[in-house]
DNA sequence: AAACAAAGATATGTATACAGATCATGTTCT
DNA sequence: AGAACATGATCTGTATACATATCTTTGTTT
């Protein structure tokens, strides 16, 4: 199963927005809503998370999940690539807001 | 876990990108390698996927999974709003409908 | 040095995502 | 009308994502 790759890329960027945001695993698992070991699994590529589990874990780390179309690929790609995050650390969303000010 | 929400987002995009893409359940389950059952509880949002198998199935229908920094995502829902349907068959997403059955 | 905190790692048990088979309910055609 | 096709739905069994507990390792601080 080549998805390794995958799950590695994903787990690299879950561990780059965590180390930005200056959390630790275990924050991060609590945020999201799983254990630590099941996080770790999750950011070093070990084991593949459910979708919902993805989506909670990256909210918790000021990432959205979205699906775009391939061909906008590099147009979004250029949106990020600039700039990343502020560098402002100390405090990051929720899992699941539900409600706007 | 009102995560059920998120599970019927995922699946009606999925949805509208089969019908746009004029492709069966059957032929985007065995693109993506699952089942039809399988991908069918996935798009009526019956059920959970795995992220791997997300990610499979987002790119039989010409999708990519990718996570966005949140301050980003009313950029990205610029770039996704006015044009998506590549070529043959027309049909154009609105901008956010709720559910059509 | 010892004490502590964060991360790596393993084991056991439960919940659920998966395959494959089967049947029913529409649709849309000659 | 039937036939072919797409979708909805349920069942049985297997693989794996999950919690919880425990232990080790590494790195930092007093």
């Amino acid at each position: 199963m080549p998805e390794t790759a995958s799950l590695h890329t994903i787990g690299a960027q879950l561990r780059r927005a965590r180390l930005a945001a200056g959390l630790t695993q275990e924050q991060v698992a609590e945020l999201a809503g799983i254990s630590r070991p099941r996080y770790r699994d999750i950011e070093t590529g070990a084991a593949a998370a459910r979708a919902t589990t993805l989506m909670n874990v990256a909210r918790a780390l000021g990432l959205e999940m979205m699906l775009i179309p391939q061909f906008l690929v590099p147009a979004v790609d250029t949106l990020l690539s600039p700039e990343s995050g502020e560098d402002a650390p100390a405090f990051v969303p929720q899992p699941e807001p539900d409600d706007e000010r």
